[in-house]
DNA sequence: CACCTATATGAACAAATACTCATATAAGCA
DNA sequence: TGCTTATATGAGTATTTGTTCATATAGGTG
């Protein structure tokens, strides 16, 4: 069963049509894709990776945490635009200073997932060293 | 409290040296935050997510993922390689046919759990349309 | 063997990305 | 008002990325 068999076109690559029938209805709307897409590129980057783990932890402004991550100014602020355009992060401004914090519970949701995970997978490699399996 | 003072050098930005030395303890290892954007990003792109989407369901082989995409097979290939060198996907061949499947249980909870968030952000546009808060 | 099909892959290319550098904005203070 | 600080931003650039096109591999069948 399931054998591959022609479409009713010939020439083109043959298919499952059962398999291809059996997935259609449940593929994804578009706009949940690109919204996706969107909210997963934001998390995709070690800097915004690392912005997003302090701010999820703490109010900081711009300048903290250019020298908590070591970086320009420069470089944080176009971070910070770009993950205050999605609205990840929000800003405050005090007489000078702005601060920054996260404003997306589930992105920061997401993050904290993925990093409880990465965080074990890593522990395991410095214990096991490559050996044994 | 927690006014800017400045650092021992001058000339430098200011700054708040007791949020700085607050965070800097609970900084991310460099390795756990290179593996976590190398996840995400496997995540951050519209084709890669209709892919695991329907792997996450389903055994498919390239040419029919690439037949329910409405994309080219060597574009999904390309895609799979990217998937298959991260051991997120994993392939099992049946005579001329590979068939793909998903190999990352915890890649696919991060995306459910994202497609959960998103489907519901999105039917909350559609019913509201812009107005009302 | 020759010929087919399914998949993989290299090169090329356009688009997106993350940074740097220089400069703009905007608030505080003399 | 003019000077300083904190942040934002535009332009430029090197790198990465996702696709296409052409071709290679590898198994099936006659």
């Amino acid at each position: 069963m399931a054998t591959p068999i022609d479409d009713d076109r010939c020439g083109e690559s043959m298919v499952h049509q059962d398999a291809v029938a059996d997935c259609l209805p449940g593929q994804l709307d578009e706009a949940v894709v690109e919204s996706l897409s969107e909210s997963f590129k934001a998390l995709a980057d070690p800097t915004r990776i690392r912005i997003l783990h302090n701010l999820s932890k703490r109010e900081l402004c711009v300048c903290d945490l250019a020298e908590v991550l070591g970086m320009t100014q420069s470089a944080v602020s176009h971070q910070l635009r770009y993950l205050r355009a999605l609205r990840i992060v929000k800003s405050r401004r005090e007489g000078n200073t702005i601060y920054y914090t996260c404003d997306d519970a589930h992105i920061a949701g997401l993050l904290q997932m993925g990093i409880d995970h990465a965080t074990h997978v890593e522990e395991d490699k410095e214990n096991t060293h490559g050996s044994r399996s």
